[in-house]
DNA sequence: CTGAAAGCGCTAACAT
DNA sequence: ATGTTAGCGCTTTCAG
């Protein structure tokens, strides 16, 4: 069985007090240099780690932050997250994750998993499938940071960032355009997602600044973010098979950019007729075939502001009455054609 | 600040010791019915949690496992994980990631962080710098349950999880001999690493048993497991530019895989002269162009057994004198020409 | 059926 | 310069 040592066991050894190794572990200036150098020695011999469980306890905090993605192999999420431990490690913070699998009751399971001083704060991006917000904003009431990145939810009052969705959709919509499509269809991410709901703006907006009507058979919502592939192609292959079919398809998210090309792919007998963009932060984009023109978010800047954010409100003295909402630029990556 | 309610809290308002509260919140069958309700009632209104913090400080476990990976964003990893997280909440543990980023300093750093009590066991891939193990091992001397997977300590004495890399490598080499390459370089990860020498092994072997000679220059390292970019394009580059260049790369690990791809379509003038074969569990790799032939692992299932030798040692009252090792079969997937 | 008290590992007043 | 003690939140003997 693990037994760590404990500063109990080094006092026993050494014949001290625990206060006594207790400070001159952490280098108290009242202790002898002798009597410093003798229980660091000793600690060192017997690979001595202070017990962080019992640290939390006492400090009432764990130096630790929790961040809730839809999942890792995302590369937006990943990406974010590699944002947020560059800030989090650098300021003395560790980083825990957590995964929903765009599941509502995985994320409950988390975030109260999380939430009860394990961490001290929160980072989190909404699963697709989550309608009811009462988890979060339960704790949230009771004082724990929570700051949202990405998937946000609008009417809680904290620190959010994400990118500009509408402008990023509006671009790739028009770029679209500018390549000579006329049918644009748009497939969308579940419809209760702020991501959602902004990016289907640019979409329609790119639409009717260019007097193309919008079809709302060419809009289809994937309701648990496209957690199975099989919801990805079902949607994909009602447009392909559409009586008066897309010329190209805005996808607006990673996930369901990847899954639309699979299906095309797949089922699509001439799809270099129809092209595609997407929302992706893969790094495999320039390689693919069909090829996917790109919206690709800051993910790794979001990641870090979230976490300054999250951190800059843990270590506040007083309680946060202004909250701020950071919007940052996507890029639009042309491919193909 | 975040004050969650304690029992202690619960059983003043209440006018209750603290051992009545506790015992109710956990259905002791010694508290009268109508106290329990009382309790319980009142801990629902109030959203008690119970602090997992110090319950880990009481029960001197945690129902937490750390995984240590170089990083999620890569597949095998990413879906190893969460076969990892299937059994471990199955059982009732909870899942702590954490990223190396192939950097021997961050393992030593995460793997200290997580042993000390904040978890009761690891899951260990190592880092592709790692040549010094006495961080690991001084843990295991101490009791600390360990369980490697992929990227495996052979010389600790604990279970082992890892696929069949000789037999997928030898596999891989001979389907490009079958397509008639004769010059087949080779492009590994960091010499040091379990994985890399034995795919290297069953590299060579494919090589001898079609007697074609083994050419140094053709096998190159990634010291740093392809952690930048560039060290694979130097390599790819400088198979490219050899006066006798390949007709066919075998590429020994998933980011490898598709740096050398990308760097292929780069560099190569006439990629397509080149078949590339290699390691890799990307979802995408069917959409590729270049195409990559690949060998994939059964990440989920080599998470899931990992995690289930794991929380048997875990759980285990005796210590545990014998240690398996498990070898998972790949598979080859052909593509291209 | 309920309460008082000790202890998990650590730190920080408060002595000495 | 070092020791004693209390307490972080919770469970669990041991007493009533």
């Amino acid at each position: 069985m693990f037994k760590p040592t404990t500063i109990k066991d080094i006092a026993k050894a050494l014949n001290l007090s625990t206060s006594t190794v207790s400070r001159a572990l952490r280098g108290g200036y009242e202790i002898s240099e002798e009597t410093k150098k003798i229980v660091l020695e000793y600690a060192e011999k017997v690979n001595f780690k202070r017990n962080p469980i019992a640290l939390s306890l006492k400090e009432r905090r764990s130096y630790s932050i929790g961040v809730i993605v839809c999942e890792v192999a995302n590369q937006f999420f990943s990406q974010a997250i590699d944002g947020i431990e560059s800030v989090a490690y650098s300021k003395g913070y560790h980083v825990i994750i957590s995964q929903t699998h765009d599941s509502y009751e995985r994320e409950v399971i988390n975030v109260e998993h999380l939430a009860n001083r394990s961490v001290d704060g929160l980072l989190v991006s909404l699963s697709a499938e989550t309608k009811d917000y009462s988890h979060l904003e339960k704790l949230h009431d009771q004082g724990l940071p929570i700051v949202f990145f990405d998937r946000i939810l609008n009417s809680m009052n904290t620190h959010k960032v994400s990118s500009n969705n509408f402008k990023g959709a509006f671009e790739a919509t028009e770029f679209l355009i500018s390549k000579g499509c006329k049918r644009i269809a748009h497939l969308a991410n579940a419809s209760q997602l702020s991501i959602t709901a902004e990016r289907q703006k640019g979409y329609e907006e790119a639409l009717r600044q260019h007097h193309i009507p919008i079809d709302k058979e060419l809009i289809k919502y994937c309701k648990h973010g496209g957690r199975d592939q099989i919801e990805v192609e079902i949607a994909v292959r009602e447009f392909l098979s559409h009586d008066n079919p897309p010329d190209a398809i805005f996808v607006a998210s990673d996930r369901l950019s990847t899954g639309c090309l699979s299906t095309m792919k797949k089922y699509a007998t001439h799809h270099h007729d129809i092209l595609v963009a997407g929302f992706s932060n893969s790094e495999l984009v320039e390689l693919l075939n069909p090829s996917l023109s790109y919206i690709r978010q800051p993910a790794f800047e979001m990641g870090e502001k979230a976490a300054e954010m999250l951190i800059s409100i843990i270590e506040s003295k007083y309680p946060i009455e202004e909250f701020e909402s950071i919007m940052l630029d996507t890029t639009l990556h042309p491919n193909g054609v």
